[in-house]
Formats: C-alpha cells, sequence, structure tokens
DNA sequence: AATGAATGAGAATTCATTCAT
DNA sequence: TATGAATGAATTCTCATTCAT
C-alpha cells in the first residue's frame, strides 16, 4: 500500500499510544501493540518517530495540550477567583474520569530522571504562570488576603490539583482515596475543596473588602 | 560453610534496590544491577526474595516503615494542630531530600496497576485514619472550622504533603518547584504552606475559641 | 517486508529440533542451539511456536507423521499376514537407519511424565488399533492361533517393532544388540524375527485353513 | 557434625537419588533435593560423588544390581523353560510396580548417547549371555525349535520383558498399554505373553520330543 | 512509502558446584 | 569432616528496532 498516512491516522495512533502507556507504563507498552489498535504497520511508527521514547514523549505532548486546553477553556470568563477554581476542580475531575490514560501518562513522566528540566518547563510553565498571575490580581484587589505568596500559593493550588487528577485517574490514588472517605460524592468533594482552598487563599467576596 | 550475608549486606542490598527501583520502576529495575551494585550475586538475591516482585514489595515495606516512623515521630509530643502541622511539614521536606529514593520509589508504586488496592491499603491506611482523627478531634475542640470534613481535610492535607514529598525528592517536582518561584528559601516555603493549611482548616487558636 | 521463512526454512528448524530434542531430550535441548544450527535466530523460532514445548509437541507430531506414513505404506497391499509383518520389520529397520532422531525423540519423549497419557493417546492409537483389527481379522480367517488375545497379540507384536526401532536408531540399544550378536546381518535378523513372531502368533498359512 | 556417612546414609541418599532421578530425569533432578530428601547436606553428595552425572551413574548401577538380583533369583531353581519364563515375566511385572523409579531411570539410561556402549556393556551383558546360552539348551535338549538363533531369540524375548519393566514402571508406557487393552488384568497379561513366548520359541514339552 | 518478519540484545530465574567456616 | 550459603553460567522468552521487499 503507498498511501500516506492521514493526519487522522496520526492522530489514531497517538491515542492509542496514550492508551497503552497508560495501561501498560513505558517499559511495558507494546509498539506492536500500538501498531495493531492503531491499524498500521510497526514500522510506520518508526517513520514517524524515532524510538519508543520519542512516541512516549510525543503522547506527553499531545496529552498535556489536550490537558491545558481542558483547563483554559474552563476559567475563561469567569469572574471570580472562587469561580474559577471550581470550575478547574471541576474540569480536573472531569478530565481525569474520561481520559484516565492522559492522567496516567502525566503521572509516568513526572517519574522521568532524565530531561525532567525539559519537560517540567514545557508541561509546566503556562500554568504556573496563569494561576501565579490570576492569585497576584486577586490579591491587588483584596480577594485574596494579603501575606500569601502568590507563586507559592498558585503551586500549592496546583499540587491539589495535580493530586485531583491522579485520585480520578490513577488506580492507586482511587483506592487511596476510597480509604479517606469511601462513599464520597463528587459533588460533596467539590464542595470541600473550594472551601478548603478559600479558606487557604483568605478569599473574600470582592464586596466585601 | 559460606557465611551467610550480615544485616548490613542485606541492607544494602534493600538500599540498592530502592534506589533501583526509585530510579527505574518496577518493569524496568534491574535485578542483576541491584546485585552489582550491592556487591553480591544474582542469586543471592533471589535467596532472600522469591522473584523482582517480592523485592519490590519488600522495599516497599522498608521505605513506608522509616517513612512512618519519621513522621510519627515529627508530631509526637506536639500540642497544637499547627504546630504538629509545620512538624510534618518540615519532617516532609528533611526526609524527602535525604531520601530521595525512597520518594522516587514511592512514586513509582503509585503507578502501579496491578495491585494497587492493595499497595494502597498497605501504604496509606495509618496516614489516612491518623490525620482524620487529627481533625476531627481538633474540630471537636473548636480548633478548627465546623463545616469541614475530617476525612476530606485530611486527604487535602495529605495530598499536599505528597506533593511536597515529590517536590523535594523526585527531579521533575523539583524542576517544576522552579518554576513557581526559582528562590524560595526553605523556611519561606514552609511558612506559606502553614499559612495555607491554617487558612484551609480555619484554625483558630485554642484560646479564640 | 523481510521475507518470511520458506517451507525449507521451516523445515529445517523442525528437522534440526528434531535432532535437538532426540539428543537431548526436552528439557535439555536448547532452542538457541536449534535456532543456530537452523541458521535463523532465536525470535523466529518463537514467532513460529509459542514456546519450547510446542515446538517440542510440533516435532513429535511431525515424526509420528513420518513413521505412520512409511509404516502405512509398508503394508498396504501386502496379502498375507506374515507378508505384512516382514514389510513392517523392514520398515522399521529401514526408518530407524534413516532417521535416527526421529527415533530418539521417541524415545525421548516416552520418558516424559506430565501429558504421558496426552503423548501416548497421540501417538500410539492408530497403531494400536491398526494392529488389533489386523489379527482379529486374521484370526476370523484362521490365519492366527485362536487363543490369542488380538489386542495383547498386537502389543506384544508393537514391542517387538519398537525395541527394533530403537536396535536401529540409538546408540545404546544398537550396542545392547552387539552384545547378543555382533555380527547379525539385517536380513538374517529380519529371518528369525519373522519366524519368531510366525511361532509366537501361531501363524497358518490361508490355504492351510 | 563430624559423623561419617553411615553405610545406610549412603544407601539412602542413592534410593532417594534414583527416585528423584526417576520422577524428574537427570536434567530436571535437583542435587538440593536430593540432599534434602536424604537428609544430608549438598556438600557432602559432592564428597560421594564428582558430581551430579557421576551421582546418576552411581544409581543406575545400583538399580541395575538390584534389578538383575531380582531377575535372577526368579528363574532360579526353575526347570523348564517356560516356566522360567513365566517366572521372569511375573517378576519384571512385580519389581517395574513396586520400583518405578528403577524402571524409569533404565530408561533414562538407555537415552544417553555418549558412553552407550560403556552402560550396554555394563548393564546388558550378563542377561544376554544368560538368555542365550538357556535358550541354546533348551535347544539341544530340543525343547525348542531347531531354526531358531538362540542369541536373536534371546535378544527378542528381552526386548519383550524390557518393553514389560516400561508398560510398568514409566507413565506413557503405561498409558500405551491401556490403549490396547484398557481392563486387562496381569494374570491375563502373562498368560497370553507366555503363550506369545512359547510359540516364538516353538517350546515343546521335553517330554513330547 | 508501507509492511511486518527477522533479529538479537537483555532480563528473570534456576541450580550445579564450590569453599569458607 | 560436614555444612549449606554464595556464586554465576546458562536458559527461556520478549520485544524494540531494522530493513528487504
Amino acid at each position: 500500500m503507498l498511501k500516506k498516512l492521514t493526519q487522522s491516522q496520526q492522530d489514531t495512533i497517538l491515542e492509542r499510544a496514550v492508551e497503552e502507556f497508560g495501561r501498560n507504563g513505558l517499559e511495558r507498552a507494546a509498539i506492536s501493540e500500538i501498531a495493531r489498535r492503531s491499524g498500521v504497520s510497526v514500522g510506520v511508527i518508526y517513520k514517524y518517530y524515532k524510538n519508543k521514547e520519542e512516541l512516549f514523549e510525543q503522547c506527553l505532548t499531545h496529552s498535556i495540550a489536550i490537558l491545558s486546553e481542558v483547563m483554559e477553556e474552563a476559567v475563561s470568563g469567569e469572574e471570580t477567583l472562587l469561580g474559577a477554581c471550581e470550575k478547574l476542580i471541576r474540569a480536573c475531575i472531569a478530565f481525569s474520569k474520561d481520559h484516565a490514560p492522559y492522567i496516567q501518562m502525566y503521572h509516568a513522566i513526572t517519574h522521568t530522571d532524565t530531561r525532567a528540566g525539559e519537560y517540567a518547563q514545557v508541561i509546566e510553565s503556562v500554568t504556573a504562570q496563569t494561576y501565579t498571575k490570576l492569585l497576584s490580581m486577586a490579591q491587588a484587589e483584596g480577594e485574596v488576603r494579603a501575606d500569601l505568596d502568590p507563586a507559592l500559593g498558585a503551586m500549592f493550588f496546583d499540587n491539589l490539583l495535580m493530586m485531583l487528577h491522579f485520585s480520578y485517574g490513577c488506580a492507586y490514588y482511587e483506592e487511596r482515596m476510597k480509604l479517606y472517605d469511601p462513599a464520597v460524592t463528587e459533588d460533596e468533594l467539590v464542595r470541600q475543596l473550594v472551601l478548603f482552598v478559600k479558606g487557604a487563599l483568605g478569599v473574600r467576596g470582592k464586596e466585601a473588602s
């Protein structure tokens, strides 16, 4: 057969690869399995990706892009900080539930030793800056407590979101969540986490300032 | 007869194994590498551990035991909740700095899919119950806000601690932390995190209640 | 794509495998050795056979098929029982001389403990039924003595054939044969064995009945 | 401990080894298992036997000695050839039933490629000569047919006995026997085999000559 | 350009044999 | 002298990567 891979086929490969990596991790994931599920030959994968690791990285980039998009969309047009927080939290959960493999990939990548800096840079920069700026602005308007360091506050908040991702996307953390509260509803968790964050940031309604 | 491995040699194997598993995860970790670094033959590892998985689990048990001890010791004799939090936070950081491989191994284990429930149970149960009870009691005494769900509050708090572990024990998260604040001092981070938690839990000094 | 193994190459693998299994038995036979002698890589053997045991079984099937064919051809068109016996005896010897590895493999398999029943079923059923029916019919026609149990008679006869296989295919039994008669010619042996069987079965010419 | 191995301990080792080799064959048999079952250390086995193969050979010698003894005893004092045959046949069956491991070892040894001549010499010489002489004498007295070659006749007879050993001592041949006659009794088999041999040798009662 | 069979390095595991005690 | 723990070579099997077609 001599037809070039369509964009859609490339997307398919990436999605199947994310699933395979999510299921089995970088090591145990099998290129041949990804090829089979994608309906292409092994060779074609090596045409587009130098080796397994590079495919893994592309999956990562792909995953992060999707995740970022979802998260950004979540807060767009949201007026209040707390409203944005809740939207982010809900987006986290929804995304993790629907795209567990992406979360598992995300978790896997954070275990990388080599190239950690590079990866972190690519993946976390935007979020870090966005959240920090968000808090800075809120602080300037008196919406959050004055003694909060915006950068660290942003990191702590993002830490909570990351763990939320894992809790809804990785088997281990799901089990762990059950140990804390076997029957918690998603709504109750969101409510509690919003309260938690609200207190942590010392959020006051704007009108209250 | 040939001298049995001394306790110290056995400890060495476990330490090298933790390092190897931390570096490479269960899959990629190589028994032969662990043997080589431990200065013993491959065979002796199979004398002491049935297979790679069992060695992994022993490493896990070992790591958790050490971590638990440190964390428990940190809060013992601490009167106030906030004091305990700060101690825990400082213990987290100290431990992660000193025992990065243990943290990496912990991070690796949370990526396991098979046996996730089993592992979570073993590793997280005690912490989950301890923190939950701590918050319950504090709440009963009016030390934390009344609308906090102790179980979820405990989980969020532990989530922050876990991310702290990673931030000081795993390269990726270290780099990520630098993105938020390249020059933050440990003391400042602790101060900010204590404030963050204080607000999140709605902590009032006991005398204030 | 890389050229698939030709049929001839696949046959080579099977032949080399039969030799290796014949030489060393299932346990000691080394896949790597079979690969080396076949001029293929180890991997290709695992492409065609799930594991060593499956290769072993295929060798078995192959050997039995060849042997059966030879034996069946030997008796086809033979009118008298004694004529058939002589043909079988000669076929045994010829086959064993030409295909010693198959005989050695057969000998090896009879040492298997696990799956003995399964193997025996596959290998011996046809022969058992054929010989038994042959004797039954001959008995009905008064060609063999009336007090012979056809099934047991068939087994004793086949026992003699099996030992003949071994005597011409396995070093040990060859040496053993020399102990009985260092200089025996094949023709003399056949003549004697035919006489032996003739007496054992109480064969009378049909015209004598 | 500094006590020398008693004769009884040496016998124990040999017996346990025969069992282990009978069970698992030369390859899979484990020296450590033999040591454990014999209640001695691994080292002591290597004190008495250079290596596994030598132990195997000693087991063989031991097995053959026992077998020979039993067979010789069986025929001693027996007057008629046919009586001796029946005694031998019964002894075969009884021994194989009681000492299957010895038979399995015997079967294993006949698979040896290297040293086949040596082994055969040691193991089969006496039997070969005994049976041949037996037939020669019987022939001289007109007890067996005149056109029988005593050496070949002896071999065919011994072939039948060997297969009998296997049929009662090795799983594969047991199963094979069931294919021929699933419900045969030992007595019936003996009766049929005696008849078979009687015919084969052309035995006449002495008084009939 | 795509295919997918072949390659072969690499990893887990076993166990005969050694030898320090 | 007996012990049995340690050794490490050897074997099976997998799968990322190559490359002839």
